[in-house]
DNA sequence: CGGAGTCAATGAACCGGTTCATCAAAAGTC
DNA sequence: GACTTTTGATGAACCGGTTCATTGACTCCG
């Protein structure tokens, strides 16, 4: 059937109307499950519209109800493999409620992530999922202030009116450093992502709060920050292992940044867990299967994505709640043959 | 500001209209950048836009349009990780096209992909890409068939009507498979995913025609069908391997299944490289980063997903085009070391 | 039996844009 | 200078639902 004569005789509440012999608002009461209609009726105008086969319009639903169904997600990019977990599972409980994902990606840039809050507010989206490359960007704080939507930040704290889930990174990363500290070692070298943004941020705190405990005061020179693709794992590496006085142990603390560390390791032919020893900041078949298995911090991202999709619900649903909730899931250290005691 | 007086006092083109002195007409003029405006008054809309904070309400365009300017992608399960790759730049493309991408996961069920299908016509989607469970599923077809916006199809081939990105599977699979022969491997195991869908179908060819044009008839206790989780692959692998005349080579040739696999074969105390040949379906950072190194299949996902989105937007676009255009991307071998000769 | 109260059903108005028939003024033509 | 054509601007009608004031029928109660 070709798309053109389809779109012109489209069933409408009007024809179904017509069919049942009722009014059209009797045909949105059937379509919204209002109580006030006769079950006499209702099977009527059921039967109609199964028999023009009839489809509701989300359009001019949404139009007239000033909210679309929908709810957008954006962070920084989807390509992060575990990322994908938080995602998958807040879609879920998001289509469940009868709400349609919008996704996109703000490559980190605060200018990208002003700009998606307008299209998302010309779209009347419900609700909004997101991360924020800078929390403190007066610009992107007037954004989210004049939203008119419920925002829920992801793995971001500082925005106090906001709903937020994010993971303890500060406690992986006291653990992870700790237990390096327990193995002996002193020179800890730390590759963290944007310093600007929560996880990083929290994880550089749990570093020296580990640190500060043990009387230890880090070398500088052997903390790199922004290092956000696989590529900068592998310079920050190089350029560490290249030092005169090397790191004796690598927290590479940054999500899925493991393989370009790895990578650096292998070229300059220095053996993980003898040579050196590693932590990974989050967890993959990566560094469970490596030889040696690497020491990974780990968290329920699944969980995550499930607690924001269902606190932004509660949100949009308009209940009573005290502005600003924050839901945290706690990390913990798998540790395996990566990390070593520190030799003589 | 709080949102319920936001709501009542939105700003609409009647106010900007008020506000310049012009007609409603004209400020959906400037709106719309029709050339039939004088400069002056277009500066003057534009001006009482910037002064009110103007805002167009989507949903009311989409409306009277008829087109939402959404684009919806359904795949399987979006924790793939390489298949991020796809989305992210699937996504770049439609959103400087000025098209928003809506997401799902069909869980490989046909009748969550029905049910989406309606659900997208529903929200007036303008395009869609997807994934299918089984292209021969009476009623998938009869769905996309009645569906009144483009649809292209990832991965799969089999439905002549619709456009369609694939990756060239059969020739990768061929070559994985003629490596493997070359090296002297006689007893070669494969595990794929759904034989019904064109990957796995074409992986399947790929294989057998490698095989018979070897003169070699695999045998079919060594074809594992149905691995679709990482899980899968473990069991499959100790199933492969326990048996009483084990395979010499393992052909992983479904995604992101080779972490199951490798912790088979750890569990079992199995070298790789050594013990068994280990190949591949897809490129990771485990198969480059493990010990040894697993030979793989690698493709560009990434131009697949900026192929489907160009394709679908020249289909939207309404162009006058051949039906059912199909684009193939290359695949090719990447042979490291866990793909070693027969020993003796 | 009359009046109050309840309930189902009605259909016009509305949501916020776009479209298009209509018109006035300016430009072009002879 | 009269007539035609072009161009810019107008605003009512429309897209396809939902809402709500109104109506008519029926029940309840003194």
């Amino acid at each position: 059937m070709p798309s053109r004569s389809r779109r012109s005789q489209t069933v409408k509440v009007r024809d179904v109307a017509r069919e049942a012999g009722v009014a059209v608002g009797t045909v949105s009461r059937v379509l919204n499950d209002h109580p006030a209609v006769t079950r006499e009726l209702r099977e009527r105008v059921k039967g109609a519209m199964a028999h023009l086969g009839y489809e509701v319009d989300v359009t001019a639903q949404s139009m007239r109800a000033g909210r679309s169904r929908l709810v957008a997600c954006a962070i920084r990019d989807f390509d992060i493999p575990r990322f994908a977990l938080f995602i998958k599972e807040a879609e879920a409980v998001l289509r469940e409620a009868g709400y349609t994902l919008l996704l996109a990606s703000t490559t980190n840039r605060p200018a990208v992530e002003i700009s998606l809050l307008g299209a998302f507010r010309r779209r009347r989206v419900d609700g909004v999922m997101m991360t924020l490359s800078d929390e403190e960007h007066r610009d992107v704080r007037e954004a989210l202030s004049e939203a008119p939507m419920p925002i829920l930040l992801i793995d971001r704290d500082r925005i106090e009116a906001l709903d937020r889930v994010t993971a303890d990174h500060r406690q992986g990363a006291r653990l992870a450093t700790s237990h390096l500290l327990g193995l002996g070692h002193r020179r800890i070298a730390m590759l963290v992502g944007d310093i600007k943004a929560f996880p990083s941020r929290s994880r550089m705190e749990g570093f020296r709060a580990a640190c500060s405990a043990a009387g230890i005061t880090p070398d500088p020179r052997l903390l790199r920050e922004n290092v956000l693709s696989s590529e900068d794992a592998y310079r920050a590496t190089a350029s560490l292992m290249s030092l005169a006085n090397p790191p004796t142990a690598l927290f590479v603390a940054a999500m899925d940044m493991l393989g370009g560390c790895l990578r650096a390791l292998r070229t300059m032919n220095i053996a993980v867990g003898d040579g050196i020893s590693v932590v990974a900041g989050s967890d993959s078949d990566l560094a469970e299967l490596h030889t040696p298995p690497i020491t990974a911090i780990e968290w329920d991202l699944a969980a995550m994505g499930r607690h924001a999709a269902t606190m932004l619900l509660e949100r949009m649903r308009g209940d009573e709640i005290e502005r600003g909730r924050g839901l945290t899931v706690p990390t913990q250290l798998i540790i395996r043959g990566s990390s070593q005691p520190l030799a003589n």
